[in-house]
DNA sequence: GTCTATACACAGATAGAC
DNA sequence: GTCTATCTGTGTATAGAC
């Protein structure tokens, strides 16, 4: 599978990220007309992505905020109850974001290798389609609530655990390499995550989403399986 | 090597850092007494990388600075002209290290796959060592001044740009395989980042640094030394 | 060199007109 | 639903005594 047609299967418009948001958080937005809430919310977390990648979430103010998406400083505040909860809404829909598809990406059964290859893949993938969620919660998990806390920690382990078990399998199966699977997860963790934090470097190397991820799965190819006995 | 020789060659105290610093900024540090100067500005840095990994620069005031440090808003302010300034010196000094010692690491004269080698784990072993300045200037480095901006910005493109001739001299010899050595050299700096950044993880897992070298080592040489043909 | 007290700007948040 | 005007706390930074 390529980049395009993971798109196809897997995108969601930023509008209807807004709306999901909308839905899960009737209670504290005061807005009621949906088309008007959904709206200003695709705004709002547009406005936030582009100040928080420049100068940080803590250091962006409201009056920015109001400054980017036009709207007042009252306004906003019927989106919200405050900046905190804003954070915490940003974040907690960009861990569901995240859940959601690596688990129906981790769900394919397919034999090790292509397996493998899939979850890696997907997962530069999904950071590609949802790149501001992805960057915003990576770089904001620091300023997190000790309650939103367990989950991202959760998510981290999760994640990492669904490449050590894959390993694991293959290992079993005679296709992996034997070898302290956690640790290599881990770093394909830290490769994966590469694309969305640095992605500036690889638009001036000329280097395509699918070219990355194909890169990536060659160096834990070459690492993992087993090699053929000459 | 391993990260207990590497130690004894490359380690200064956070005290002869402290002192480095005091002689690069004799001009805005209005405290003249060496001595009394370089004790507070250990304990200045210290104290920042403290709060700062817990809630970054932005988010820490001048009043934790000083609830951290036991010294008064008032004496703060005569080791630097303002909390931005303060950002600057870490920053700058913070590259300097790095840069320093990185040219040291990778002036060795050696066959190509003995210098990545040495490259690839005297970086990781390097940040380790100044582990808390590696992290403040990858996390802060948002915050960062234009001026300083460009700096980083090289810097950042020098190192990888060091692992990618390696790798293509290495080609030229038949040690390794062609192949974008840009882009993996990306990965390999990706995943030394992985250390300082995420290094909970890894105590979690009791995977000491020289494992953690070693196991990067094996990926790197796995994917880029050419195969023995069978 | 270090402290306390304070000036001043700006942040987050709200009230109430439209 | 959106705006303007405003409250109140907190932050950075400084003045001046010791």
């Amino acid at each position: 599978m390529n980049y395009k047609e993971f798109k196809k299967l897997y995108a969601s418009s930023s509008r209807d990220i807004a709306r999901e948001v909308f839905l899960n958080n009737k209670d504290s937005i005061q807005i009621k007309k949906e088309k008007t809430a959904v709206n200003n919310l695709e705004k709002i977390f547009d406005s936030v992505f582009k100040i928080a990648s420049k100068k940080g979430f803590q250091a962006m103010s409201m009056r920015d905020l109001s400054r980017e998406t036009g709207m007042s400083l009252g306004s906003l505040y019927h989106y919200f109850t405050g900046k905190e909860e804003l954070l915490g809404i940003i974040q907690t829909h960009g861990w569901s974001i995240m859940k959601r598809n690596l688990k129906q990406i981790s769900d394919t059964h397919e034999d090790s290798l292509r397996k493998l290859r899939t979850v890696i893949k997907g997962h530069v993938f999904l950071s590609e389609l949802y790149r501001p969620w992805f960057y915003f919660t990576f770089m904001e998990a620091r300023s997190i609530q000790p309650a939103q806390l367990k989950v991202v920690k959760a998510m981290e382990g999760s994640t990492q655990q669904i490449l050590a078990e894959i390993l694991g399998c293959g290992e079993e199966r005679g296709v992996f390499m034997p070898g302290n699977h956690e640790l290599t997860a881990g770093m394909i963790k830290a490769m994966q995550q590469e694309w969305y934090l640095k992605r500036w470097k690889y638009r001036k190397l000329n280097v395509s989403v699918d070219q990355f991820a194909d890169h990536l799965v060659g160096i834990v190819e070459a690492f993992c399986l087993v090699r053929e006995t000459g």
